[in-house]
DNA sequence: CTCCTATATAGACAAACGTCGATGTCTCAA
DNA sequence: TTGAGACATCGACGTTTGTCTATATAGGAG
């Protein structure tokens, strides 16, 4: 139950372009582990979502309606993006902001990226 | 039954950079098809190696042993990825020889980079 | 305190996924 | 023609995932 919020996207991501050296094991799982949070419809739309959002932060009222999906599923779906280090939560009040971690998709994307420095 | 190696994904990604305007489903069920094909721990490693091989170019006995699964196994998994265009498959005689698509990673990383163009 | 509202959690269920063993297909060599 | 080897496909299985409803928690208004 250790959230993945705590994995150290940097360090898994750095260092270790995907094209460059072949991947171990252990690499290739925390790697998936990150893609895997963001491999999918409703979570990629949230991730867009808040970024466009005023001020690049939103809360689940604000989330649930253009995503045609229930609360719980959209609070399950910020868990999940959260756990992962993509997104950060800022509870004010009854409402939970959510915030884009910009150096978490900038290491993805890099990992990523044949041309690689 | 419509192979996803048939979706353009440089049109699916190029234009809808995530973090700037928000996804439409139909864009983000796209993006994340081709995410799911890269979040899986086998596949990224199969990613890897074929990129560090040899002319970058590799068959499947190569690549079943180091992977410890089997070749059906692998198979399928190449097959994941040759269908989300991210792997090409050039059959020559009895082996078939797997190469990256780079146009196609590089799509992936521009649309996941958050300083994008 | 009491109610209302915003969010999180729990439990259930169907669909999708990763893996395997068994088998089919195709190419080459003898 | 026959046999062997490389790869693909099939069918089955346990696990994971996405979604829902129902319920719990917690803050603010009155």
């Amino acid at each position: 139950m250790i959230p993945a919020a705590t994995l150290p996207i940097m360090d898994v991501v750095c260092c270790a372009p995907l094209v460059r050296h072949p991947l171990t094991a252990a690499a290739a799982t925390d790697l998936a582990r990150t893609l895997k949070a963001i491999a999918d419809p409703a979570r990629l739309r949230l991730l867009s979502m808040i970024a466009a959002t005023e001020g690049a932060a939103a809360c689940v009222c604000d989330l649930t309606e253009p995503l045609g999906l229930t609360q719980p599923t959209v609070s399950h779906h910020l868990k999940v993006l959260v756990d992962a280090g993509l997104l950060s939560r800022d509870k004010r009040g009854v409402w939970a902001y959510f915030t884009l971690v910009p150096a978490a998709l900038q290491s993805l994307s890099d990992v990523l990226s044949p041309t690689q420095v």
